[in-house]
DNA sequence: ATAATTGCAAACACTTTGCACCTGT
DNA sequence: ACAGGTGCAAAGTGTTTGCAATTAT
């Protein structure tokens, strides 16, 4: 990451490499922290984080719930374009189609708002999940909530 | 709000009514608490906006970024809508248009994903912030970050 | 040399919980 | 009477900040 005016360190290069290696895999603040052998402390994960995210090197994931944390992951692809995740599974869909270019240009025209896709994620449920729900719907049971959404 | 086993009570009394006389608009749990003259606890607040949430009285609005207090709005209908938050202001807008809903659709059939529009916070620039950061731009300057974000 | 970075401890903002006391039924 | 509700204070999250020491350029 040779940024002018940023010094390259160990505990940088360390948190970098660490989502290199795991592209896709979105994980936690604290989770970089303990996975790091080397002592990192937790505030310089959370300022490298912060500022990988500033670059665009990572993407963040904001909390669904209250007492959750954030979550970073590297970001899939440079080029910006809305990706939709799913609650359960965790599995995540590029949408680089017309439809979402189209839609986008509506926000812009007819709401004023003009649309960032790096920072937005859509949520929903990918269609072996939705089926999954359904069925249990239909069963009358709770469908189960394997919170083991991790990422694909 | 009359459930079975349950009180009902002057505080959750003033609270409903207070999302009430607001639909809408989306408030913090401290604007709650701040609006009532008459002495109603944080706890309690909390303690009902969440039930009132289960009962599917009012809408959650988890906190985008850290730091941010959930925010409340009453459930209009039952059909629910995207939003789209400014990253500059905080302002927030109701996308319940029929470009939106086409949107929601074209992602079921086309990419097999079930939009969870309740989960899904779109982000970007309101006509006002984008405005100004580009005149920043032009000028070279730094946009000021008003974080003054509260919601519509 | 000097500007950026680190990391501890303390501060923060929002939310939840323990618990003794009140209140609606 | 008693289940349910209230609210204070204290605890608990995840995250940020002050600041002196350290490190990269």
């Amino acid at each position: 990451m040779g940024e002018r005016g940023r010094y390259q360190t160990r505990q940088k290069e360390e948190i970098a490499d660490f989502f290199r290696a795991r592209p896709e895999q979105c994980v936690s603040a604290e989770e970089v922290h303990a996975a790091l052998e080397s002592n990192v402390g937790m505030t310089t994960v959370y300022r490298a984080v912060a500022r990988l995210c500033e670059e665009g090197f990572l993407r963040r994931y904001a909390p669904q719930s209250t007492g959750e944390a954030s979550l970073y992951q590297l970001n899939p692809c440079r080029e910006s374009h809305l990706h939709i995740r799913c609650l359960d599974c965790g599995a995540l869909a590029h949408l680089s189609c017309d439809v979402a270019h189209g839609f986008s240009d509506h926000l812009m025209h007819h709401h004023g708002f003009v649309l960032d896709e790096g920072q937005t994620v859509l949520y929903g449920r990918c269609q072996a999940c939705a089926a999954r729900r359904k069925t249990c719907a239909e069963e009358g049971r709770e469908p189960v909530d394997d919170t083991a959404a991790k990422a694909t």
